[in-house]
DNA sequence: TGTACATCAGTGAACGCGCGTTCACTGATGTAC
DNA sequence: TGTACATCAGTGAACGCGCGTTCACTGATGTAC
């Protein structure tokens, strides 16, 4: 076993990774509001002050993890697009697709659908915004499709907002239902494609 | 002016009441997690110390926190109960009661909304089984309209989350359109109006 | 390649502060006779 | 009604602790010649 030479860079990476890791174990069970900068350096194996090396604060700490939550979040909706025109195979895939990065990601997903309203901070308004932004490309997408073609703007707005949310619902019932019970995890992806069938039968009575 | 005799049970009542009022006043834009005692005994006007002649923790706290508040939502679906059977009828004079309802308990309605996903500790479960008692309590009366009477428990307990999960983003859309301003408000409360019509459309359509 | 200097990630001592909780107390209200 | 004692909501001093942040430092890595 050779020893690998490391840059400075790479071994500066390489703490600001911990940092970041250590606050997410520590999220795993509470808000972002209550970790300390001292508890986060210490589980990542660095004194206090070396924090500053690596973020001016918390907070920037914080933004830097919305910032990795919400480029997960976009990979997910990368999968999702590239799936069948039907609706009930899409909807069936979607919901697998979710299941998929949710459990690949499970510190990401608990961190935004905790933190979107924890507070009225820098990380609230920066979740809130992605979720926006992201409700509104789905209403893009939406809008390709042949039976929603007339459909006002804020109708399909309305529409992709009531998507995610549900989809967020389903993101926190994922994550209750503990990891390796697969039982509890069909029964929330079953409900979850039922809410999202459910709307899609609406669409047809719409006006 | 006469001074009014208080009883000694009475003047402590008055500073539980103070201390509730404190915390709820601090939550307007934090977490509970956040608050401390001497934080919440200081606005009240009390010395830190005798915060033990009420409540044994901060948690304890919390929890009568969550007790007020699911006795405001209950208020709330009570109202929603004695409404128009028609279902457009319905939906505006729901929409409208929910609105005059988080209008005078912002602060209840921002703790439930809040503190629902705020971390896994006692106030987070109490919110959780309260809410899905609420969704439960919903699917009863659904079950009573002609149109879902034939519908599966599963299926009632599904729309009845879905309705609920709305109304709480309705929730949160009414506490950040800022009290006053009118307009932000009507569109809140249109799109609202919306997302529940647009379940109702689908329910003939089901199966 | 070898040397001399600059950079900078991480260290460790120190600071003042607000925290939750303990304890013995005060003095007004309540109760028993 | 008057008195003597009990209750108990609220006080104030004190404690040890973890907090964020400052500062001067160390020593390995990087760079210029």
């Amino acid at each position: 076993m050779t020893v690998e030479p490391e840059t400075r860079h790479e071994r500066k990476e390489r703490t600001r990774r911990a940092l970041l890791d250590a606050a997410l174990s520590l999220l795993a069970d509470r808000g972002f509001a209550t970790l300390s900068l001292r508890e986060v350096t210490k589980r990542a194996g660095i004194v206090p002050t070396a924090f500053y090396r690596h973020f001016a604060s918390m907070d920037e700490l914080g933004v830097a993890l919305v910032e990795e939550s919400t480029s997960t979040l976009r990979a997910m909706l990368r999968s999702a697009r590239s799936e069948p025109g039907n609706s009930t195979d899409a909807i069936r895939a979607s919901v697998r697709t979710l299941r998929e990065h949710v459990r690949a990601h499970e510190d990401h997903f608990r961190f935004v659908t905790r933190e979107r309203y924890a507070g009225s901070g820098t990380i609230g308004r920066a979740i809130a915004f992605e979720l926006k932004l992201f409700s509104t490309e789905l209403a893009v997408d939406l809008a390709r499709f042949d039976c929603l073609r007339e459909w006002s703007a804020e109708d399909l707005h309305m529409i992709a907002g009531l998507i995610v949310t549900a989809m967020l619902a389903t993101v926190t019932e994922l994550l209750e239902a503990r990891r390796r019970d697969e039982e509890a995890d069909e029964l929330v992806l079953r409900i979850a494609e039922k809410r999202l069938r459910l709307i899609t039968l609406a669409v047809p009575n719409w006006r």
